[in-house]
DNA sequence: TGTGATATGTTATAACATAACAAATTGAAG
DNA sequence: CTTCAATTTGTTATGTTATAACATATCACA
């Protein structure tokens, strides 16, 4: 189980790799109609060109949805070919819009065991904590 | 931390009763505009209503946003007057679109370590794993 | 009973996502 | 090669989720 199963991934097309590189400019999590916004000059007119881009992105595991934002991050494990890390978490600040994100296998753990022993089989998990930020919550109430 | 910080809990109000008793009459997640249709009948008319009402009982505990979904459910746990349950994981069937409620202390602890060490004040965590449930699992592929 | 604060109703619009179909591309079979 | 089915890509239209903004009503209390 990861935050989804991945997919061998080929050679990316034209608007993958445009919208790849759109998500990594962006500091904190895009929307798709913010990242077609930015791809307008490089020939992308519709959402579904966006979306359809995502789909496979995230179905490669360069990209992940945060989905208490329905937005996108680029993933921050890079990672060779094939390579497929473990459950990510999300740690979201409400008041600057950055996101970390780190691995948990024992969380990982943890839940396949609650999987197993209620005959659930996982397919993607999603784990998004909001909150301040040490920046943030250090900041002179700026 | 929980899936979110509870506030005391007043007296409901008509329209958070009405969308109260409407969640729990749905067997799985239902969206705002799902209980709106269910409600124009008892005098609601605008998405508003429904969202401001589902604010309040998410507030209070009673109520849960499903991410993943954009939709709620009536908490599981029910609980005495602000008694604050533990962090809740779903877990989403996507071919039946039940939906598992439970608690995971350990996963709990171990979001707070991780944020401890890395000065993140968290305030609310989902977690939602999506798969196949047991019951679609053993399905004869209807 | 006036008045400021809070809650509710309502209209309008913003933001996110996908259906449906047309046009182009690709690539395997003849 | 050339044809044609399958897939991908472009585009229009529409569906779905959520909130802004403002009007009206209600309530607590001076």
């Amino acid at each position: 189980m990861s935050t989804a199963a991945k997919t061998p991934q080929p050679e990316l097309t034209k608007h993958q790799a445009l919208v790849l590189q759109a998500l990594a400019r962006e500091a904190n999590p895009a929307s798709a109609y913010a990242l077609l916004d930015q791809l307008r000059d490089e020939g992308l007119r519709a959402p579904q060109q966006v979306y359809r881009a995502l789909d496979k992105l995230i179905e490669y595991g360069l990209v992940h949805r945060v989905e208490s934002l329905n937005s996108f991050v680029v993933c921050a494990h890079t990672h060779a070919e094939g390579h497929d890390h473990g459950l990510v978490v999300f740690a979201i600040c409400d008041t600057c819009g950055q996101v970390d994100e780190f691995l948990e296998p024992a969380v990982e753990r943890r839940l396949k065991t609650w999987s197993k022993a209620n005959g659930f089989r996982p397919s993607s998990t999603h784990v998004e904590m909001h909150g301040i930020c040490s920046r943030c919550a250090a900041a002179p109430a700026a």
